[in-house]
Order: structure tokens, then C-alpha cells, then sequence
DNA sequence: GCATCTGGCCGAACCGTTTCGCTAACGTCC
DNA sequence: GGACGTTAGCGAAACGGTTCGGCCAGATGC
């Protein structure tokens, strides 16, 4: 264990420390309501604050609470009200910046709709996200915010049927529930377009996984984008990284190895766009001066890459607040419209990744 | 809404769609036990192996747990058994990449041990976190993991004795929780005897507030450093940037106007180097010739800043994993022995970011 | 053949809430 | 003063599991 090589156990030794022993019996609403000397029915329409209880046994009831420090067991409240105040929230790669982004902006929605937030990562594992839904339907979770990470076939047909779902970020085709994502076709077409206007004509792609809308959707606006104008990638030139940056970049030295290698490079998302940079570092290439690259979804944050890279950015805040919007509507209106889907629109950024094609 | 006007409505019209109509009756234990033909204590022994059943039996209920698509409501069982399987984090800032890392750790080693994981952000507002706490203790969570966020005279002495907690990444100096620290002291001490060996003896600090342990902590390493070599920061070199970024950013302003200028700068966490290294290259510097910038608990990960930062580490990862270490215990093994505090040694990564001192 | 033991399965209490129906006390009105 | 309508507060039944004591049938021992 690498760790315990970097750490130090320092016991407190000013005083003996008392052991601690956690919960001795917390209150329940029992004891409170033989502390008021009521009945369990009273404090609960306090607590509620549900129905009339006189000034006087009112003030009994919230003296006892305060004494006891009674606070109501949600776990028995939602058992009993069938609802837990739990939403839960998939993610197909914690780790990626993009996917921070969007945990960070769930909590705050979350929380501000009352909620709190189960967090999961799928880590981009069919198997593991099978395990995650049946995980959050034995939680009782509310409502569940999927990211999901298998191709559309591979759900069955009333796989979300048991709790509210929103699919975000990632579109199974289907109409199996509300979803949210990012025009793909056209991120894909913008980015082309502008690597296009610069004079390129020979773009590789590194893609992510085809069976994932985020795959095929991105890769087809870019060959929509050079059909218009009578190209086409070299087969060769276009390969899947897997979303992920150590794939990206072998698959990005593969490309750039060949002998007629691409002027331009399309990576279909973030984390791929750093490894395809490392890449080219490595190589002993320079972007932009012997290759452009140009992204899509990545994340603006930290500083970012030098040269910063010209990309489609996606309001990944503003999308998970529709997903939560649309979540909470299904669990409390109980709106049983059919599933709806909404698309947002990715905005180019162009950095200093990209430039003329030289010759 | 600016939102509004970036999606829009896409209506699948392939079909009619049908509504969607959630949770038709899941299946409980008793629906279970009538259609296999058995008592709930059985179906219970079954699904927990708690007890010997008759493979005939045995037989007609898994079979009727499949046919009706039976889960265990975890709410119902958890009241019975008193526990949630559910563990708390509550981290100071989610858009701050470190507690992001710190968050996807934590989900890892919380699926690991079984749990699920409830995740807080109190963005550094002590009334958040008041909040948070109460939120913790009504779901029943069996456990938390905690970023305090105040001074430790905030808190009640018996404030965390509801719920097992660990104090993860600051410490409150008292023995309330078990705690699991970065030596925060050594961390200054490194980076600034770095600096001075590089011949800088005019360093100025951005510190974190002075009321947590990750604010004066460092900044006394940094001093007694100075200190060994005869040394003293000036008082207006020194100043707070309250771990942000915009806060950072104008207090680097601030310093780096002043006529006598230092030539190097301690910034205390990651995110007030970013602001740190904007307002240098804005006040029309540059680092490292004009001035040196070297920080504390970066994070190595996306591409960086340019020029990469020298800085001491954080193992992130580790913390978060012996933090969860010692929470489980205390969860599982009942475990009553006084609070333990365990400290981790931050290791110096030298970057590109500090140069010795002109002239 | 009867008492005893064993083991598989069941009934029912219980976890901490909410909620529905009921009681008893009070005021009102003829 | 009796009939009646109100209403504050209570008792008890759920919610969906777990768990423990008990029961009955079959096997065993003499």
C-alpha cells in the first residue's frame, strides 16, 4: 500500500480523548409526544404543520422537540409517504471535467428543488450501469437522471418505467423517456465547416464510440459538413478514441504516423482533444502550425490547454437544469404527457488550435 | 431565459407516443408470498439467505421474484434495520476541480463498500453546511464525510455525535471526529524554502481565510521558512483570496501594484493560482521572468495551466480513500475508540512557473 | 406405541412515521 | 335543557420489510 508509506498516525494526546459514541437513541416522535404528553398524531400535525393544534399543546410539542432534539426520520416518513426525496444521477465518466460540470450544476438544481443527490458513475460500463438502475429502484429514489452509456438496443422496452427518468447528454433513439441533449449532427458540422473555411480538405476524425448518439451523431455532421462540399474523410483518417484520452492518443499518433497524414484533426470531445494534443507534442508536430485540431464539448475551465482549442461548447449547465425541470414535473405534477425531447444547441469557440492549411 | 432561446421543441412524431405512467404498483414482499404460495418470513429468508429454505420452495420464490419483477424496497428494510446505506459528502466548493477529484474518488470507494452516495456541496458558507448537517441526520444516513467549511469555535462540542463523521481535507483542531488532514504547515514550508533557494527573498502570500486550518496553516509553514532564514513577509504582500478565483485575482492586483513588489508569490490553493496567473499576464508581466508563482493542492489534471505550476501536491485520492476507510469502520465495527486524526505529506512538483531572481 | 427431539415454515410484532376515522367536549340555537 | 354542529385531539391501521418465538410434522429412541 503506497499510502501508508505517506502518512502519519498523530494521537491527540493533550488530554485523553473521550470515545465517542455515535446516535444514543435518537429522539423519535414517540418520545416527544410522551414528553408533551400528547399523542404521536398531534406532534406529527405540528411537525407538518398540517392541521389546527391549540397555542398551548403547540408550544408543549416544540418545547419537547427542541429539548430532545427531535429531528423526524425521513427513512420512516417516506416509507410511509412512498416518496424519498431522492434523486439520483448517473454519469458516464466522473472523472471527466465535462461530466464535474454537470454534478456540480445537478447538486445546486437538486438541492434547490428540494431534493437531495445520489450520485453514480457508470464509468462508461453497460454491466456497471445495470447495476446503478436496479440500485436506484431498490433506493426508492423519486426520480433518476441517466447519462446512459449502452446502445439503444441493449435497453429493454420499459426499462425506465419503474422511476421518473431523464436521459441527458446521450439520446437512445427511442421514446422510452424525457431527454435531454446537444445537437451532435451539428456540432459535428460547424467544427468541419470552420476547419473547411480555413482551406483544409484533408480532416481526420477521432470519434467516440459509433453505438452512442454523442459517437455516431458527431462524425456524421462532419461528413454531411465535407459532402457539401464534395469530400470525404479518408477512411483511415477516421477512428474511434473510446472518449477516452489515453485511446485518443494512440489512435492520434496512429493517424498522424501515416504517410498522408490529415492537415486537421476533428476530436470528438474533450478529454480525447488532450490526449490528441499530447500526441502531437510527442510526435514532434506543433498545433497548429503542422496540424489543427478542433473539438467539441469541451470544457472551458482551468486555464485550459495552450494553444486553447477551437471547439463546440455545450450549456451543460442549462441542459441539466432541463433535465431536473422536466424530472421534477414528472414527480410531483405527475404529468403522464408522452416523453419529451429537448435539444440545445453547441456554440463554436474558436481558439488558437487551428490554422490555415499551410501550402 | 436566455435558455429559451438556444433549444428547441422536438416533437418524435414517427408515432403517437404513448404517456409514460411510472411505477404501476412495483411488487412487495406480500405479492411476493401469495403468488409463490409462502409467508413473507420466507421470501425474506430467501432473498437474504438468512435462513434454510426447502429447494422447493426456495424454487417458487425466486421464480415469483422474477415473473414479478420484485426488489426489496430498501426504504422499508432500512427502517427495520435502522441503517440507510447511504454516506454523505459534503464538500466545501464542486466547481473547484480538487473536491472534484475528491468527489470521484469518494464515489468509487463508497460503491465499493457498498454504499451509496449523497453528495453536498456547501460552497464555503457555514449556513449551507448548518443546513447540510440536518439534512445528514433526518435521511439517516449511516455515515459523512465532511469538508468544514467554519471556525471551529462554529461548532456545537457534540455537533457531529448524531452520525459517524470524519473530517476530511481541514481540520477543526479539537477531537470531535475522527479527521484526515494534508500537513498544511509543511506544504508552506516546502514551497517557500523552494523559493528561497531560488534567491527570492521578497515573497508575498495569497492565503486561504484564516479561520480554517488550510488558510493559516500554510501560511505559517511559509513564515517559519522565512523565519529559518532570517525572514519576514511584508505585511502587504500577505493578504486573503478566500480560496477564489475573482478574489485571488484582484488581491494579485493589489500586491503586484505596489511599488515595492515581491518576486515571488505563495498562492495557497489552485483555483487563486488561476486568478493569481491572469492578473499577472493582465497587469502586463509575466511569469516566471517578472515574477515567480508557486501553490499549494493544484491539481495536475487537464492540460494545466502554461507554464505548469510548481506546486505541492495533494494525494487526493488516498485521503478520500482512508477518510472513507475509517468512516466504514466506524459504521460497521461499532468500533468506540477515541476520535484519530491522520495526516498526509504533500509533495513538492516542480513546474515551470518559478525562475531564481533577477539581478 | 408413546415421548422426545429436530427442523422447516409461519404468524405476528416491530421499526418511526402519516393519516383516517372517531370521540368527547364545547358552544349554539331553538 | 336537549338536539345538533364543530373541532381539538386521540387511537390505530397502514407503509414494506425483518426477526423471533412457536407450531406442526416427521424422525428417532426406548
Amino acid at each position: 500500500m503506497q499510502q501508508e508509506s505517506c502518512w502519519t498516525w498523530r494521537n491527540c494526546c493533550f488530554k485523553v480523548s473521550e470515545t465517542i459514541s455515535y446516535g444514543v437513541h435518537l429522539a423519535t416522535i414517540k418520545d416527544v409526544a410522551k414528553a408533551a404528553g400528547v399523542s404521536t398524531a398531534t406532534v406529527s400535525a405540528v411537525v407538518n404543520d398540517t392541521a389546527y393544534v391549540s397555542p398551548d399543546l403547540r408550544a408543549r410539542v416544540l418545547a419537547a422537540i427542541r429539548d430532545l432534539r427531535y429531528a423526524p426520520s425521513l427513512v420512516a416518513r417516506n416509507l410511509r409517504r412512498g416518496r424519498s426525496q431522492l434523486i439520483a444521477l448517473a454519469v458516464a465518466d466522473l472523472a471527466n471535467p465535462f461530466y464535474a460540470r454537470m454534478v456540480s450544476s445537478a447538486e445546486a438544481a437538486v438541492a434547490a428543488w428540494g431534493y437531495s443527490l445520489v450520485l453514480f458513475n457508470s464509468d462508461e460500463k453497460p454491466e456497471t450501469e445495470r447495476r446503478i438502475l436496479a440500485r436506484i429502484r431498490t433506493l426508492g429514489c423519486d426520480g433518476a437522471v441517466i447519462v446512459p452509456v449502452g446502445a439503444a438496443d441493449q435497453y429493454r422496452h420499459h426499462e425506465f418505467d419503474d422511476v421518473p427518468t431523464v436521459l441527458l447528454g446521450r439520446s437512445l433513439g427511442g421514446d422510452q423517456a424525457d431527454t435531454v441533449t446537444v445537437d451532435n449532427f451539428s456540432a459535428g458540422r460547424q467544427v468541419t465547416n470552420y476547419l473547411l473555411d480555413l482551406g483544409h480538405t484533408h480532416i481526420g476524425s477521432i470519434t467516440g464510440p459509433m453505438q452512442l448518439s454523442t459517437g455516431h451523431g458527431r462524425l456524421e455532421g462532419m461528413i454531411e459538413a465535407m459532402a457539401a462540399r464534395g469530400l470525404a474523410p479518408q477512411p483511415s483518417h477516421v477512428r474511434s478514441g473510446e472518449f477516452r484520452e489515453d485511446a485518443a492518443y494512440s489512435v492520434a499518433r496512429d493517424i498522424l504516423g501515416q504517410p498522408n497524414r490529415p492537415t486537421a484533426l476533428y476530436v470528438a470531445n474533450g478529454v480525447m482533444a488532450i490526449g490528441a494534443m499530447r500526441a502531437v507534442s510527442d510526435i514532434g508536430l506543433s498545433c497548429p502550425q503542422d496540424v489543427s485540431i478542433a473539438s467539441t464539448d469541451t470544457i472551458s475551465g482551468v486555464g485550459g490547454l495552450k494553444p486553447r482549442l477551437t471547439r463546440t461548447e455545450h450549456p451543460v449547465a442549462d441542459m441539466t437544469n432541463a433535465a431536473l425541470r422536466m424530472l421534477v414535473e414528472r414527480i410531483e405534477k405527475k404529468v403522464s404527457v408522452p416523453p419529451r425531447h429537448i435539444t440545445f444547441q453547441p456554440a463554436l469557440v474558436v481558439g488558437e488550435s487551428c490554422a490555415p492549411v499551410a501550402r
